[in-house]
DNA sequence: CGCATTTCCTGGTAGC
DNA sequence: TGCTACCAGGAAATGC
């Protein structure tokens, strides 16, 4: 299909998409929670176009329900009418991209090069996919003194995994967040990894955290929020346990763990 | 270089 | 009621 800039709101946001016209979008992936489509230009694939939903991002065909926060406009037919951003059009061919806060990204960069995108480019194995495996886990935190929370949070180790699910696999697995990977317990990496997968596959399953804006791409709101062992936790009571659990910040991010499941073996050199 | 901190952004909500 | 202050977080930018 043809990919056509209707309108965008001006900045660093939405970057490169002047480049659009003419091109075609001929696939979609994914990369952690980065999109990438890749694009042809008279059959020649030269471009890749990324999008990160950011925190409250969305892409629909219908025009959004909140037209105040449209923020980008494709139209996808050739010779379709244009669009003035913060009004919502009727159906058609168009692609359009709501984003509340303003944390989501479009930017077009050359084929397979993530150079401008240094998260993207360093980032780990898919959590899901078979070059994840416990091993690879274990060399992963082997190398980085980082607390467990935040390095997890980096995608170095792992692709995909955002604050809620980080918490919960820390959980699930007996691991403190403000443990220096590199000394965690080995003996419990297995069961890192599997929590990992374990965690995701659910919330998949669940469609889904939704805990204020998100929605799955038919509108419905997932469930996996019912099923927090940890995360939105603290002051109440161990489900494992009955200790209490415990909220901390790491690295500027909300972190909830249980202090007897999760026991810290070591502090960080500092 | 490695890691910590700050910044972006809006809506919801607590507190007065 | 209406106002201010604060909180939520993914990734980049900035600081040390």
């Amino acid at each position: 299909m043809a990919a056509r800039l209707e309108a965008a709101e001006p900045g660093p946001k939405y970057r490169g998409l002047d480049r659009l016209p003419g091109q075609q979008i001929s696939a979609v992936e994914r990369r952690g929670k980065f999109l990438v489509l890749p694009l042809l230009r008279q059959g020649r694939h030269l471009e890749d176009l990324i999008i990160h939903l950011g925190m409250t991002g969305v892409l629909s065909a219908a025009p959004p329900e909140r037209p105040q926060h449209l923020r980008v406009s494709l139209d996808l037919s050739p010779g379709g009418a244009p669009v003035i951003l913060g009004e919502a059009q009727p159906d058609g061919d168009r692609l359009y991209f709501s984003d509340i806060r303003r944390f989501g990204r479009f930017l077009l960069t050359p084929a397979g090069d993530y150079r401008e995108l240094p998260t993207l480019q360093a980032m780990g194995p898919e959590p899901l996919g078979p070059d994840f495996t416990p091993a690879t886990l274990e060399a992963a935190l082997a190398r980085s003194n980082m607390a467990l929370k935040t390095y997890l949070l980096s995608q170095k180790p792992v692709a995909g995994l955002g604050n809620i699910y980080v918490d919960e696999a820390l959980w699930r697995a007996g691991l403190h967040p403000l443990e220096p990977a590199l000394n965690a317990d080995v003996a419990k990496l297995p069961a890192l990894h599997q929590a990992i997968r374990d965690v995701l596959t659910e919330s998949i399953a669940a469609q889904g955290t939704t805990l204020n804006d998100y929605r799955t791409v038919s509108g419905d709101g997932g469930s996996f929020q019912e099923r927090l062992q940890v995360y939105g936790r603290s002051g109440q009571a161990c489900r494992r346990c009955g200790s209490t659990i415990e909220r901390l910040v790491i690295g500027g991010r909300s972190t909830h763990y249980c202090p007897r499941c999760q026991p810290l073996r070591s502090r960080r050199r500092r």
